[in-house]
DNA sequence: TAGATTGTTAATCGATTAACAATC
DNA sequence: TAGATTGTTAATCGATTAACAATC
């Protein structure tokens, strides 16, 4: 796995979903397959297929094709999915108590460490074996305990206070589904927006024009 | 609002965003705003701002810049956020529940009609004034109401099937939380994918490299 | 009118696709 | 060896950026 030139995030954003495609194949028993066979399956062109799995290096065997299951953990690895970060959850509404109970943060690079909330109506709760913590015990959780991530689950009026404090608590990566634009403000951090409604408008987009 | 050449899904992505920027800059009182300004806030080039309000037509004025209000009710109306389409759930778990409770879908676009389950124990819930119903009572509440939108929060596995029947029965457009890729075998239907996994790999990817 | 800023055309950049020599 | 399929270079396509005349 070379590892030099910068990758395009077009690229990068297509790893996931050759993972998952890879992993099919592996429960399907397939050994191997070509570029034009995976590209067929995956609505893709045989050339873009090999055009991405050659900016982190050869992969694959002239005349023969991809190994199914050594790719995949190419893949994986390329991903970082061998090692895990300690994730904090911040905001254990609907939303973020569905999301930790729903992922499998394990399989995907985390590790969620806990879980916090300003509502003492939460604080109660236990959620995957983390007890709901205190937002006010958030500074001296991240000076004890240094994580790397922050799901944001949080209202968007609430965000930019959260974010900054967050930051300063060393926080290097939020997985962002709230409506605040970290990016803007913090240039240099590592940012996954899920703008579940933008998505939704997206839909609407698509079906009211035909 | 011209609509005849075909608008790129790149643009079309960007819409939701401008939406919401002009939707804060309406709240703090702004009444116009230059395609400079408004750049530098997102964070995108003004050349790109005006190309991008052009694909509809001409919002803008020479010398002045754009009306903030009128700008954002054209951006709505592109969206389709006037007219509301009615919209079914299928799925009631920990993930689909919170979706239904946390989304305001009024405000874009769809309204929440009915939420399926084939779990007994949630078919006795209420959420949001909706009865989780028997998913054997799809097939008879889609050939009467004819919803036109499905939000599917269901395992992967149980995903192809229940899109051959959503589709039968009418289903035009999907939200979609499972992991299945309905376009390969549907590539008519209209489909936002939210894959939350692949987005959270997308992070890892960035957070360790650098 | 002069200044500002759009709408739009032209130039650049990047990503995708095509082609083919290398090679298993 | 012959056939298959990669890795890689070149061509194409599309999206972004720059430039500027039009005009409020």
């Amino acid at each position: 796995m070379k590892d030099n030139s910068v990758i395009s995030i077009s690229v990068i954003k297509r790893l996931p979903r050759y993972y998952r495609f890879l992993g099919e194949l592996m429960k399907s028993g397939t050994l191997r397959i070509s570029s034009g066979e995976l590209s067929i399956r995956m609505g893709l062109t045989a050339s873009q297929v090999r055009q991405d799995f050659n900016c982190f290096g050869g992969f694959g065997q002239q005349g023969y094709g991809y190994n199914v299951q050594q790719l995949r953990e190419e893949i994986g690895a390329i991903l970082g999915l061998n090692d895990r970060l300690e994730l904090i959850m911040v905001g254990a509404g609907n939303l973020g108590r569905a999301i930790a109970l729903h992922m499998d943060f394990d399989s995907v690079g985390f590790r969620l460490a806990a879980i916090f909330d300003n509502d003492k109506a939460l604080t109660q709760l236990t959620i995957r074996g983390l007890k709901v913590m205190d937002s006010a015990l958030l500074a001296g959780y991240c000076k004890e305990n240094r994580p790397a991530a922050a799901v944001l689950c949080i209202p968007p009026d609430k965000a930019p206070e959260v974010v900054d404090d967050l930051i300063s608590y060393g926080i290097r990566g939020f997985w962002n589904f709230s409506h605040y634009d970290i990016h803007t403000k913090y240039p240099d951090v590592c940012v996954e927006n899920v703008h579940l409604s933008d998505s939704l408008m997206t839909l609407s987009y698509q079906m009211k024009h035909n």
